[in-house]
RNA sequence: GGCGGCAUAGCCAAGUGGUAAGGCAAGGGUCUGCAAAACCCUCAUUCCCCGGUUCGAAUCCGGGUGCCGCCUCCA
C-alpha cells in the first residue's frame, strides 16, 4: 500500500513541514515526560497520550521509532513536596514514578524503549556543563552555573520572543540574581542547600537545574540531533527554549527537526494546572470512565487543538465505544472458525485504512482517522445484519477483511485492544457496581419473562421489561437468547 | 505591554481557494409479539461581524468583536 507523505506541524517554522527521518526508515522522538511529585491529571495523560498515537501511527507506518520520554525526578517541587511530608525526596519521586506508570498501564499507554531519570543521568548533566562553560555559553558562579543567554544568538528562536519585551515583561519576577551576569541567565547547576538531593560536581556539591536534563538525557539515548521533539504547549518557553539553547550551545548542531506541541486540556474553560487546583487526577477519571473511551474522547479533537473536558462528551465516547465493540464482537460471532474460502470481497475493505492513513499523514488528524472508523463499522455492520449481497462466504470472507482492517486501525491509533467480550461485560459490571444494580434479580426477571413470553402472556413480558427499564436496565432479545445491558446515564 | 491560538448545526468536531467529513442528541422508517441493537432517511444555502481580492472564500487580505493560552512552576 503506498502511503501519503506524513506532515508535521513543526512549532519553530510554525508550519507543516514533510516529516523525513534524519536516518531512512528510523525515527528518534524524545517526549518530556512527568516532573514526578505527585498523581498525573487528565491534561498530562492527554498529552502523553496524543504522543502515544503518534508513535503508535509511525510504527504503522513501517518507521522503527525510539521513543524516550523521561522522567524528572530532581526538581524544586520535588524536593517541596518531599520535605513537606517528611519524605525523602528520590524515594517521593521514585513512589510516584511506579504510581505514573500504573496510570499509563491502566490507559494503554505504549511503554517507551527508554524511560531515562535525571537522577541516572548526572555525569551526563556535568559533561555537557563543562562543555557549555568550555565553549564560554556558561559560567560559573559561587557553587551555581548559569548559561549566559546573551551569548546565544539563536535565544527565542522556538518561541518567538524578544530579550527585551522578557526583561520588560517580567513585572514582579525575581530576575535579578547577585551571582547571575544578566537577569535572563538560567540556571544550569544549582549548589546544594541542606536537605538537597546533590552531587559532586566540578563546582562543589549541588543539583542540576530545570531544563538542562532534557538536553543530556536526549544526547544521551537518541543524539545530538535527532526527529522529533514533543511536549505541552507550556513548555516552549521556558523548558524548550532553554533546552536548545543548551543543546545547541554545546553540540553546535540542531537539537531536532522538528517541535511539536500539544494542546490543553480545559476544565470549565479554564487550563488544568496543578498551580491552579483544578485538577482531575488520571487516576479518579480511570475509576469512573474506560480508558478506551477516555483515549477515544482524547482523539475527538486534533492534539494541537484545545480539549475541554466533559461529562457530555466523555459519555459519548463510551457509548462510541460500545458501538465499535458490540460491532466486533457481532463480526467475531459470524466469522470466528470458520473458513469462507478464498476470492472477492464486497467493496472496498482497504480504502478505510487509507481514509484513516490519509488524515494521519496530515499532521495526525485524530479527528479525520475517527471518521474513518465511521465508514469501517458501519460498513460491518451492513454486512452483519443486512448484507447488500446473498453469497454467504462473500460476506464471511469481506467480514474477515473489514476485521483485518479494524485490527490495522487499533494498532495505528491504540483503540479495540481488549476483546469485545471482555470490553461490554467489564462496561456492563462498572456500570452495575455504579447504580447497585441486584444483578441476580435481574436474572430472575428475565426468566420470569422468558416464561410469560412462552406462554404468549405479552402484558406479563412487557411489564417485566418496564420495571427493569425503571432500574435502567434494557432487556434485548437475540437469536442467542435474551442478554440485557444498562442504558445511558444520560438518556435514561 | 510583547508573542501565539481559537470562533463551523442543540452539543462535540474535521475541513485552509472549488461549492460544508464524522460523532452525540433529535425526528421519521425498516426489523421486532413489544423492545433493544443494527440499518436507511431527515437534520448548517452556510462557517462570529464588516469590508476587500477572486470566475469562485468557511478557507486569502484588511478592520472589528469575543474567548483562551504563553511571557512565573506547569503536559
Amino acid at each position: 500500500m503506498a502511503h501519503p507523505e506524513i506532515r508535521v506541524f513543526n512549532t519553530m517554522q510554525q508550519a507543516k513541514v514533510p516529516l523525513t527521518p534524519i536516518t531512512p526508515g528510523k525515527i528518534g522522538i524524545y517526549v518530556c515526560g512527568p516532573t514526578v511529585y505527585s498523581f498525573v491529571h487528565i491534561g498530562n495523560a492527554r498529552t502523553f497520550t496524543s504522543f502515544d498515537t503518534i508513535v503508535r501511527y509511525l510504527r504503522f507506518r513501517g518507521l522503527e521509532v525510539r521513543y524516550v520520554r523521561n522522567y524528572t525526578d530532581v526538581d524544586d517541587k520535588i524536593i517541596k513536596a518531599a520535605h513537606e511530608n517528611g519524605e525523602d525526596p528520590i524515594e517521593l519521586a521514585a513512589r510516584f514514578i511506579r504510581e505514573f506508570q500504573a496510570d499509563a498501564k491502566a490507559l494503554h499507554l505504549l511503554e517507551p524503549d527508554v524511560s531515562p531519570k535525571v537522577s541516572e543521568t548526572i555525569p551526563e548533566i556535568i559533561a555537557i556543563i563543562e562543555k557549555l562553560i568550555a565553549r564560554g555559553a556558561a559560567y560559573a558562579a559561587g557553587g551555581d552555573v548559569y548559561f549566559e543567554v546573551r551569548k546565544y544568538p539563536g535565544y527565542l528562536k522556538l518561541s518567538k520572543k524578544h530579550l527585551d519585551d522578557l526583561v520588560s515583561g517580567a513585572g514582579e519576577r525575581e530576575l535579578v540574581l547577585e551571582a547571575k551576569r544578566d537577569p535572563l541567565d538560567f540556571a544550569l547547576w544549582k549548589a546544594a542547600k541542606p536537605g538537597e538531593p546533590s552531587w559532586d560536581s566540578p563546582w562543589g556539591k549541588g543539583r542540576p537545574g530545570w531544563h538542562i536534563e532534557c538536553s543530556a538525557m536526549s544526547a544521551k539515548y537518541l543524539g545530538e540531533h535527532f526527529d522529533l521533539h514533543g511536549g505541552g504547549l507550556d513548555l516552549i518557553f521556558p523548558h524548550h527554549e532553554n533546552e536548545i539553547a543548551q543543546s545547541e550551545a554545546a553540540s553546535g548542531k540542531t537539537l531536532c527537526n522538528c517541535w511539536m506541541h500539544g494542546g490543553f486540556l480545559d476544565l470549565e474553560g479554564a487550563k488544568m494546572s496543578k498551580s491552579l487546583g483544578n485538577v482531575v487526577r488520571l487516576r479518579d477519571a480511570l475509576g469512573q470512565v474506560d480508558p478506551e473511551a477516555l483515549r477515544y474522547f482524547f482523539l475527538t479533537t486534533h492534539y494541537r487543538q484545545a480539549l475541554s473536558f466533559s461529562d457530555k462528551q466523555l459519555a459519548d465516547a463510551e457509548t462510541r465505544m460500545e458501538y465499535f465493540y458490540e460491532t466486533l464482537r457481532k463480526v467475531d460471532e459470524r466469522v470466528t472458525g470458520k473458513d469462507f474460502g478464498k476470492g472477492a470481497v464486497h467493496g472496498e475493505p482497504e480504502k478505510f485504512l487509507r481514509e484513516l492513513d490519509e488524515a494521519m499523514s496530515d499532521d495526525f488528524n485524530f479527528p479525520g482517522a475517527l471518521g474513518a472508523l465511521s465508514g469501517l463499522f458501519n460498513e460491518m455492520n451492513q454486512l452483519t445484519d443486512k448484507p447488500p449481497v446473498k453469497d454467504k462466504a462473500l460476506v464471511g470472507r469481506s467480514l474477515v477483511a473489514l476485521r483485518d482492517v479494524a485490527k490495522k486501525a487499533s494498532l495505528a491509533l491504540g483503540l479495540f485492544e481488549d476483546s469485545p467480550q471482555d470490553w461490554l461485560l467489564r462496561r456492563r459490571d462498572r456500570q452495575v457496581a455504579r447504580l447497585g444494580i441486584d444483578v441476580k434479580k435481574v436474572d430472575e426477571a428475565i426468566n420470569a419473562r422468558h416464561a410469560a413470553r412462552a406462554a404468549k402472556n405479552f402484558e406479563e413480558a412487557d411489564r417485566i421489561r418496564a420495571e427493569l427499564k425503571g432500574l435502567r436496565v434494557e432487556i434485548m432479545d437475540t437469536p442467542a437468547g435474551t442478554t440485557w445491558k444498562v442504558t445511558s446515564e444520560l438518556s435514561a
